[in-house]
DNA sequence: TCACAATATGCCGCTTGCGGAATATGCCTC
DNA sequence: GAGGCATATTCCGCAAGCGGCATATTGTGA
């Protein structure tokens, strides 16, 4: 998605950019970030994909919407996580460099979940709300 | 300085960016960068611009020159700090991102350091190479 | 109401960051 | 080479981040 189409306004406080620059400092995040820009996730499939235990999987998605730069909501039994409907700028633009981002767990990462995607398009072995 | 004149290669690894996030989330941080974009500038106009003591400015500096946000050059007793001549594409959109950012301290710090341009290029009050 | 599934929270130990006081380093001048 | 200036480094104490274990919360379905 192009910069343009974010309506959010360019400018920020210093202190809003700090949050977000919090937010994005920490690898296992930006893997999530990087997941999150496919589309929505549940923590359980997020988990799936990064191979990495629940509790740490949780905790780095509750300090990024903390800091919004990602939103959630509840759907029966599960938590869906999605970036921001109209991130600001400045998130916009590092989440583009993140795309730009070649680096081999993010691949992979983006690999593992379009497998996930396509067995649970076929076999619906998951309840997920996301993948009825 | 539009983004496209920046020729570093947009493509970077993931703990590169977490590197640079590190050295962009603190406040203190931002304002040496925000000064810094209007070129180089040593130790001790950095430190009377923002106001803050020398310890905290250079140690400030010194996490910013570990990760490349910065680079230093000694001249004598001074030692000057400037942005990388070819920053990484993040950098440079984080800049970017920097010189939008409203907010009344990085105003003031601009201003501080108009005034005191103006005030070395009239009398020569200080010994720092930077205002031969 | 009970068991279960998905997710979050509290606690602990470890590491890192941050600010400040004191001290060290490097360079210049006399 | 002694003294002074600009800057960096070393400790210290404190706060915050991070990972893991255990446990709590919230919703679902029988």
């Amino acid at each position: 998605m192009p910069l343009a189409e974010y309506a959010s306004p360019r400018t920020v406080s210093a202190m809003d950019l700090v949050r977000l620059y919090e937010g994005l400092c920490d690898r296992t995040r930006l893997r999530l970030l990087a997941l999150l820009q496919s589309g929505p996730l549940c923590v359980c499939h997020l988990q799936e994909v990064l191979d990495e235990p629940q509790v740490k999987v949780s905790k780095h998605l509750g300090y990024l919407r903390e800091r919004g730069l990602v939103e959630s909501t509840r759907e029966g039994n599960w938590i869906i996580y999605r970036l921001p409907a109209t991130p600001t700028f400045a998130l916009a633009a590092n989440l583009a460099c993140l795309r730009d981002c070649t680096d081999p767990t993010l691949h992979r990462d983006a690999q593992r979940l379009q497998k996930l995607r396509t067995r649970l398009a076929k076999a619906k072995h998951c309840a997920c709300p996301l993948h009825d």
